[in-house]
DNA sequence: CTGAAAGCGCTTACAG
DNA sequence: CTGAAAGCGCTTACAG
């Protein structure tokens, strides 16, 4: 009996098909498509025929599971969440960089969740990818140890490994942060308010030290009931910051730890009509960022070149550098645009 | 001889490791693994402990390798730039519903590359997926013949296939555009100015013959001085359109066909110093676009949905589905914020 | 219910 | 330079 709702499934070819065709063996089909230079010409071009007629395709993951080296020219790419341009510039260095060696990524988002970050980590491993590139969600790495072991470079974007060896690829959050919240303090201002990601994630909590660090240094006593943290969303932050606009002695100036909680800023700012009258900058560019009124000053990060660093540094560990794990820092750069030029009103 | 340089590399447990351990055969802890509910429960539960001791993961590759369906957990996503928002919505959607299914992704970026999309659908292929979604940037399709009659399906979202029978979810590009012109049209405007992209692509295409058709029913006659085409970025479309609003007799409302294109019009109108008087609309919409002055009107797409849908019917054909080929088309909303609600000057 | 043998599509290791 | 045999880590097809 055959099953009628089966499409006619046209089988691919294996090489054992073009070896057939070209009348050699399957070894010597083997030698020409990997480029091994020792075949007679004659019997290569065969060959080349053969797969050129049957459009032979060779299978990486049979070849992978026999190779020496067990390559699967796939990486993995574990980010917050590919929609948002941060996660999705890095995505696009790393890829960049990866298609120079035919290797494919394989991208997943983690939303801040420790178990997605587990279930999408050991999806990997079941794939065998030859490496990955992370910014983890979890606190603790060491589940990771095992892979590593057997050969998989692990390289950390953005927020660095919790009791694991790796290397790690990161922004300056502190500085970026403490020149950012100092320019407030040139300006003028001695209230400054604090929107934040949760104090768990790592770089929201440099960040977080970088904005004591420069009141410290100003001698400014810090008043917690101006520091919100625990947001992730533009709305988030428009709540927390429309909040504190309405408290009895608002802040005169703002600091975002996060480019959507920038976002939600100037929407509070601007739905309470003091866009001309309160400070803000964010950390993290944004498009149109420039084109808002006032222009938004923020801290830019280098998002492409911590991608293209993380993938050079990626693919070094997989060609088997073993030299101790290394720590980047990538530049931020303030760029002034109005939004934190504006002083405080006069007393 | 030893390497010295070579790392030393602990092996990953393999199946037989298990079976070892548990004191079974290879096939029951294949039965195990692949939850067959013959298995005896204190032999299944040896098997389990083995497998929790080794912490044994199985190999997809080998896996797929050898069984019938040859399925390899892992779906292909080519799309035009994993960078820029539309994209990255799709991706994000995608990953969403193959998470689900425990399927991952593996993504690339086209850049408008007919090349770049043959050299991915080829890697794609080697890497034997189960299925293909993909914004295509060549005009001809036919060689993807061959992989889809060895059974791999092939979803085109955004733009169509060409010469070749697929599934496909687009959005109403030319229904939309025509809205959104109308709309001008209906304000007051006689001579709206079009920027879009490269005639080439399809979406492009449409969204000029939805203009086209525009200002046909209104009985306006084209002045294809004020149509602008072959754009894709911010900066080409802000000088495109800085040299119109310096010609003799510039437009008094723009039309532009992408959301990179819409913010370098927004650019250039605010460097013009013009934002109060010309009228702008755009298709697709933008974070920020409702904090701009004006807010910017435009024509949205449910760029998540096309995202769900595209995945939906992939697995739909990757699970046997062999109906007639899917045409979906996602509305489009127009959104009116201020920017195209901008009256022409009187006479 | 359990297991020994064969085989998926390749590369390795070895003869000739 | 070329090829026959073995084997990568699994699942299939078949006995018991």
């Amino acid at each position: 009996m055959t099953d009628i709702k089966a499409r006619p499934v046209v089988l691919r070819a294996t090489m054992k098909d073009v070896a057939a065709l070209a009348r050699v063996s399957l070894k010597t089909v083997s030698r020409v498509i990997n480029n091994e230079s020792t075949v007679n010409a004659e019997l290569a071009a065969r060959v080349r025929q053969a797969v050129e007629q049957l459009r032979y395709q060779p299978n990486f993951g049979a070849s992978a599971l026999r190779r020496r080296d067990g390559r699967s020219s796939t990486i993995g790419l574990l980010l917050e969440d590919l929609s948002n341009p941060f996660s999705a510039t890095i995505y696009r260095a790393v890829e960049e960089v990866a298609a120079q060696r035919f290797v494919s990524v394989l991208g997943g988002s983690l939303d801040e969740s420790p178990f997605r970050e587990r279930e999408l980590t050991m999806s990997l491993s079941r794939h065998r990818v030859d490496g990955v590139i992370i910014a983890p969600a979890s606190h603790d790495h060491q589940y990771l140890r095992q892979d590593q072991e057997a050969g998989v470079p692990f390289v950390f974007v953005d927020r660095p490994p919790s009791l694991l060896r790796a290397d790690q690829v990161l922004s300056d959050s502190r500085e970026g942060t403490e020149n950012a919240v100092k320019h407030l303090l040139k300006i003028g201002h001695r209230r400054i308010g604090y929107l934040g990601d949760a104090a768990t994630i790592s770089t929201a909590q440099e960040r977080y030290r970088g904005y004591l660090d420069a009141l410290e240094q100003s001698g400014i006593t810090l008043d917690p009931t101006i520091v919100v943290q625990g947001l992730s969303t533009i709305e988030a932050a428009r709540d927390a910051l429309a909040e504190l606009l309405g408290s009895t002695n608002p802040p005169t100036a703002f600091f975002t730890g996060q480019n959507l909680l920038t976002m939600g800023a100037v929407r509070a700012i601007r739905e309470a009509g003091l866009q001309n009258h309160i400070a803000l900058v964010g950390f993290d560019d944004f498009l149109m960022a420039d084109l808002l009124e006032p222009a938004v000053t923020v801290v830019a990060q280098d998002v492409a070149l911590m991608g293209r660093e993380a993938a050079r540094v990626l693919f070094e560990r997989i060609d088997g550098d073993t030299s101790e794990p290394h720590h980047l820092v990538v530049r931020t750069t303030l760029i002034e645009r109005g939004s934190g030029e504006i002083a405080p009103p006069l007393h």
